[in-house]
Parts: C-alpha cells; structure tokens; sequence
DNA sequence: GCCAACGTTGGC
DNA sequence: GCCAACGTTGGC
C-alpha cells in the first residue's frame, strides 16, 4: 500500500433523459445524486470495492444529440448497499439480491464543477493522449470505468478552454 | 431507428 | 459447462 489516501479517477456514464448534469445540480437535495440501478457485475466491483470519499468523477452523458462530460462530480458516499434492488415497487428490483449479503452497490455524488464548454466524445476521440480511455472505444459499455489522473487532467483542460 | 457488441439466460 | 437466443446499450 503505497498511498492509500491517493484520490482515484472515475467516469459515470449516465443517459441524458434519465440524469442530466443539471438535474444533478438544481434538482437533487444538496446537489447530491444517489446512483443507484447499477446491474453490471464489473461497474459493482468498482462501487463495492474502490470507490471512495473525495474520489472525483467525470460525468458522462449518453445516448444524446452530443455524448460527452459536461463537468465534474465528488464521491460523498461510497459502496454501500443498493437498496432499490431490496425494494419489490422499483423498477430495479432484484429478487436475488440479498438484505445479508448484498449483490448490487450504490455511490452518492455530489455535483462540483461545470466545465466552460462540454468535453464532447468527439473531442476525446480526437485527442491523442486519450485514446486508451475506455469510453472513446466503440462498443464499450461498461457504465462506470476508472480514469487515470492524467486522462482526467486533460479532459479538465479541454472543458475549461 | 439501425445495428454491432456483449452480458445474461436457459435448455441441453 | 457449453452455446444459441435474447435483451440492452449507445454511437451513428
């Protein structure tokens, strides 16, 4: 263990309809959003296991006219129960996950930054020093995927042009 | 709205 | 435990 303090890098992918940047802002008590619905046993792992407080968080918006990060988010909570999938009403319900041993995880983020322009996936993709990024590798649809700090730095870069 | 990829399911 | 079928994702 060579630093456990070190912050760690993430990008979350959200759908636009379902979550936007703003909502996450104006809408959510204390800016702060429960991400919860998680059913992808790799995005779990990240949750359950390395998630952690003060973690930052590009915040990814798919499925909309211009994919891309429009700013950036903190972990204020991580890897604890989802408690959705314990809930028979809600949509993401599951029957298998069990109260005592949980199978699905939950982060809370909190809204932190909007970047003066979006950081769209075009722009990624143009960008030579983040091409090893997952999410600018078509088909790719783990939705939570780690980020390197200087993958990170330069997509803050590129927002704040 | 098309379609490629990939995770999940379920029959055998 | 293999693998075909099916559902979902998400860029285009």
């Amino acid at each position: 263990m060579g630093c456990p303090m070190a912050k760690k890098y993430w990008l979350m992918k959200c759908e636009l309809s379902s979550c936007s940047f703003e909502e996450l802002k104006t809408d959510r008590p204390n800016s702060t959003g429960k991400w919860r619905g998680v059913r992808n046993y790799q995005a779990r792992n990240s949750i359950r296991d390395d998630f952690k407080k003060g973690d930052l968080v590009l915040f990814y918006q798919s499925n909309c006219d211009e994919p891309g990060v429009p700013g950036i988010a903190e972990v204020v909570k991580a890897g604890y129960p989802d408690p959705s999938a314990f809930d028979p009403d809600h949509t993401y319900y599951d029957e298998k996950s069990d109260p005592d041993n949980p199978t699905w995880y939950s982060v809370d983020i909190k809204w932190k930054r909007k970047f003066k322009s979006l950081v769209s996936l075009k722009d990624m993709k143009a960008r030579k020093g983040l091409k090893d990024m997952k999410v600018v590798q078509r088909f790719q649809r783990l939705s939570v995927q780690p980020v390197t700090k200087k993958e990170f730095d330069t997509i803050c870069k590129m927002g704040e042009k």
